[in-house]
RNA sequence: UGCCCUGUAGCUCAGUGGUAGAGCAGGUGACUGUUAAUCACUUGGUCGUUGGUUCGAAUCCAACCGGGGCAGCCA
């Protein structure tokens, strides 16, 4: 007899006459001739009760049945006589499957996140971050959903790559070099071409690249991988690996890509509300109240649409006080942004067409000479959470910007290339997964959305 | 990387210059339906570390270590 979820049973529209479940006690209540256990097998936010009679079998051996053990109870599903649940197992036998001690860390009440993390081996088998794992696989999927009915491709761009990509950040390093005693060169300095690729590589930045090769090809695509940047970031949203969701649309203009991101956090927003009522009613009701609101708000209105100018021109105008100038040709701080998301607009924002001199090589000139076909699109509480742009596909125009940035073009042929074969417009952006999942359950840590989390100086798990 | 906050029992925290406390957890007992069960009793601490000030430091000061927040960088 294979063990029944209890996510299904807690569904069941009749009493059944031979249940099994398995799962982790939660909590033990002792009465002198039976107890109650609560029991969560992690498919679904709530716990199963289970009575166990001084007539069950087991019950004379389960002393050590306690918070933390896994056990197997099989009985019968029967109506509740108690108040708080529909259903509960009347138990015919228990059995301790694996015990847990009085050393376990997790205990019948609220613990701090930041405690949690210290066990983040355990903190699963909590309300709150196994809630929040199961609206990340189920947000997951929905992306990959998404784009498949729209007929994108999922392309695996890698992992280890080559290309110092678009001047960024700092990256990880990957070598098999011996760092006691590394090849050197005439100069002293570490000889790459003994390494194990016969070149310096690294981890990935963004698949962007790599995605309009296939664009280029396929039409339109998708990434969906992990990403990893070596910043030493120490936010509540940075982390030093992530995954980037990153579509590039062949024959597809800024407008379009913007409408397309817009469409993308709806869509998933709107799934995710479906699949995941249960889980997110935790996050509703204890982590953020105005969190329900915000996200039918989100739903159920167009995105405001504003050009980095007029970005500007409100904050100009606006009579706020802030920290920095808002000045044009300068980027717009967190505290610009958060203001034009959660207080000027009170919804998502995207902003588009940005001073050249703010963006990367590879965005398209527009024809004023002084900006380029970018976008961002900012959310209340977490605000970047998708960056992406229309790409330069005229080969002369991208040639030069790439001079201006100190680009090789020997480095990139691959990318120029695209420009000299086929070139035509297209677009796309970058997504931050965690991002969106913290926008969906109001968690304000993206330490609290990664299962083990890498940020600089913890890499334990 | 910069600025700020913080470190007391397994957990959450009170104690702000004069003999270390509470709730929860753990243990023992009670209880015929509990819901973070309840009730009684009970175990549990080099007050992050090192140094300094003081007759006396959990308390004041410094450095270091750990945790958190904000900013920059971005997704």
């Amino acid at each position: 007899m294979t063990r029944q979820l209890i996510a299904d049973l807690m569904k069941s529209e009749t009493g059944l006459d031979s249940v099994v479940i398995q799962g982790w006690v939660r909590t033990r209540r002792d009465s002198k001739t039976f107890f109650f256990l609560e029991i969560n097998d992690g498919s679904c936010l709530k716990s199963m009760q289970a009575v166990v009679n001084e007539d069950a079998a087991g019950y004379a051996d389960s002393k050590g049945i306690a918070t933390g053990a896994s056990v197997t109870v099989k009985g019968r599903l029967v109506a509740s006589q108690g108040k708080g649940q529909k259903w509960e197992i009347q138990a015919d036998s228990v059995e301790l499957v694996g015990s847990a001690d009085e050393t376990f860390p997790l205990q019948k009440k609220r613990h701090s996140n930041e405690y949690l993390r210290e066990i983040a081996h355990l903190r699963p088998r909590t309300n709150f971050y196994g809630a929040v794992f199961r609206i990340r696989s189920k947000l997951a999927f929905a992306i990959h959903r998404f784009f498949n009915d729209r007929q994108f491709f999922y392309v695996h761009t890698p992992i280890v790559t080559a290309s110092d990509c678009e001047g960024a950040g700092e990256l990880f390093r990957v070598s098999t070099l011996d760092p006691k005693n590394p090849p050197l060169g005439e100069g002293g300095e570490i000889d790459s071409s003994k390494d194990f690729f016969g070149r310096s590589t690294y981890l990935t930045v963004s698949g962007q690249l790599e995605g309009e090769t296939y664009a280029s090809a396929l039409g339109n695509i998708y990434t969906f991988g992990p990403t990893f940047r070596a910043e030493n970031s120490n936010t509540s949203r940075h982390a030093s690996e992530f995954w980037m969701i990153e579509p590039e649309m062949a024959f597809c203009d800024l407008a379009a890509d913007m409408d397309l991101a817009e469409e993308f956090v709806k869509s998933v927003i709107k799934e995710v509300m479906e699949s995941c009522a249960d889980d997110l009613e935790l996050f509703f009701n204890f982590i953020d109240k105005e969190l329900r609101q915000r996200l039918e708000f989100v739903l159920s209105r167009p995105f405001q649409r504003v050009t980095y100018t007029e970005a500007v021109e409100i904050l100009q105008a606006c009579g706020k006080k802030f920290e920095n100038k808002v000045e044009w040709g300068v980027n717009l701080q967190s505290e610009h942004e958060r203001y034009l998301t959660e207080e000027h607009f009170k919804s998502p924002v995207t902003v588009y067409d940005y001073p050249k001199e703010l963006k990367p090589f590879y965005m398209r000139a527009n024809d004023d000479g002084k900006t380029v076909a970018a976008m961002d699109v900012l959310v209340p509480g977490i605000g970047e959470i998708v960056g992406g742009s229309q790409r330069e596909e005229r080969l002369e125009l991208l040639l030069e910007n790439m001079k201006k940035h100190g680009i090789s073009e020997k480095d990139y042929w691959w990318y120029v290339d695209l420009r000299r074969y086929g070139s035509m417009p297209h677009a796309g952006f970058g997504l931050g997964f965690e991002r969106l999942l913290m926008f969906i359950t109001g968690v304000g840590n993206i330490r609290d959305v990664i299962p083990y989390p890498r940020v600089p100086g913890h890499a334990e798990f």
